[in-house]
DNA sequence: GTGGATTATCGAACGTTGTTCTATTCTGTG
DNA sequence: CACAGAATAGAACAACGTTCGATAATCCAC
């Protein structure tokens, strides 16, 4: 069971989403295909398993950064660990989303963020919709950001910075009166960092957040 | 062509992702399944064409909404009939986020978002990040919220109501040591809205960009 | 230790999917 | 009428998730 998981989570690290099948995964097991569905009835539940495999992982390190002086700050180290974690895995991504509070640890690490918000004494009401805001932000941004790039950077024959210089070239040769936002934010565009941008974002919605809560 | 991707939407709208395929479309339109492939080269390209199809419907709703008093204010209604959107078609919200920025239509529609940040007259970085980020939180959160329901509740067993409870029972039962957030929230849950919990966490979002454009 | 029940493994087979290919029909132009 | 290109059609292929019955391994009461 352990190393069934363990190596649809290497199957998926390695060559991404397309890759993890049942026939792929029993020749690396050394096995036949049938073997797998005595652990897992589907390749559904398959995915919840290898997702909440890995929450797991991403659960232990987020517990011993916890409990700062400062809740938001809290939260904040806990929403960066959850984007990186997406980011270096973008297929986590999306199956992030799909039956989240039903995996026992995704639950939990629901509940951490939540933990952080208690101290902020809100309302119950402000305490569930600041951390679904606070969710909803991280996995939203991350599974954008963190998609699969293309085939052409994937295999190197062209590097990141060649492939953001090409969609900024496209923006600035628009009409500037059709597409002004577009248009001038293009050299921002070409040389953006994912965790910036991500780090931006988040404090922008911190920031309210603790407009809110009277801090 | 039209034909096409009008069908295409209608097949998703009426059951869902798993429902178009190149057969079921075929049939649909009546002719072989060779056909479709002289207008797109594969399903990839097809549903990105349906994506941006839909999107342009999206766009002209939108585009007579603007230029109120208020960016900020303009950046909500944006944002909202973007959920609503996606809310309204579980499908869209998993390709919204897929090639977006090359789709004619969504980068229009992402220009729009952009020009009433513009008006705040912040630096171009902050720009090109509160767009990101209320894009990315909008996307996100509506492809999390808006994830088809299952089986169980869309051929009407048991209703949202009653599958809500369920949650809020589950979580009631947990130990309020281990897991002190979500067993104080359960009942919130259980009578939660999600179009309230979308827009309060919008509105954050939204009082941090206000405060970091001095208004 | 032996027998039966449970646990676990295996690969052939089935139906469905996206895609390719070749043959065929339609359409407009000289 | 002829012919080139646009457009259609469906058989064929490989890959996928899943099912199934046969078989091997393991355990446990007697």
């Amino acid at each position: 069971m352990e190393a069934v998981l363990t190596e649809a989570v290497a199957l998926l690290d390695e060559a991404g989403d397309s890759a993890l099948t049942f026939r792929a995964l029993a020749a690396r097991l050394g096995g036949g295909v049938g073997s797998i569905y005595w652990y897992v009835a589907s390749k559904d539940e398959l995915l919840d398993r290898a997702t909440d495999h890995v929450v797991g992982q991403l659960l232990s390190d987020v517990q011993e950064r916890t409990n700062g002086d400062d809740p938001v700050d809290d939260l904040r180290v806990l929403a960066l660990m959850m984007f990186d974690a997406i980011v270096a895995r973008p297929w986590l991504g999306a199956y992030f989303m799909r039956n989240s509070l039903l995996q026992p640890n995704t639950l939990r690490l629901y509940d951490l963020l939540g933990q952080q918000v208690l101290r902020l004494e809100l309302t119950p009401r402000q305490s569930f919709h600041a951390v679904s805001a606070v969710v909803g932000f991280t996995v939203g941004t991350a599974a954008d950001l963190g998609q699969e790039p293309p085939q052409e950077i994937l295999d190197g024959r062209v590097g990141r910075e060649e492939y953001l210089a090409r969609f900024a070239d496209m923006w600035r040769a628009l009409d500037p009166d059709e597409y002004p936002y577009v248009h001038q934010i293009a050299d921002e565009f070409a040389h953006h960092d994912d965790a910036d941008q991500f780090r931006a974002g988040l404090d922008l919605l911190l920031a309210g957040l603790r407009q809110q809560a009277g801090r």
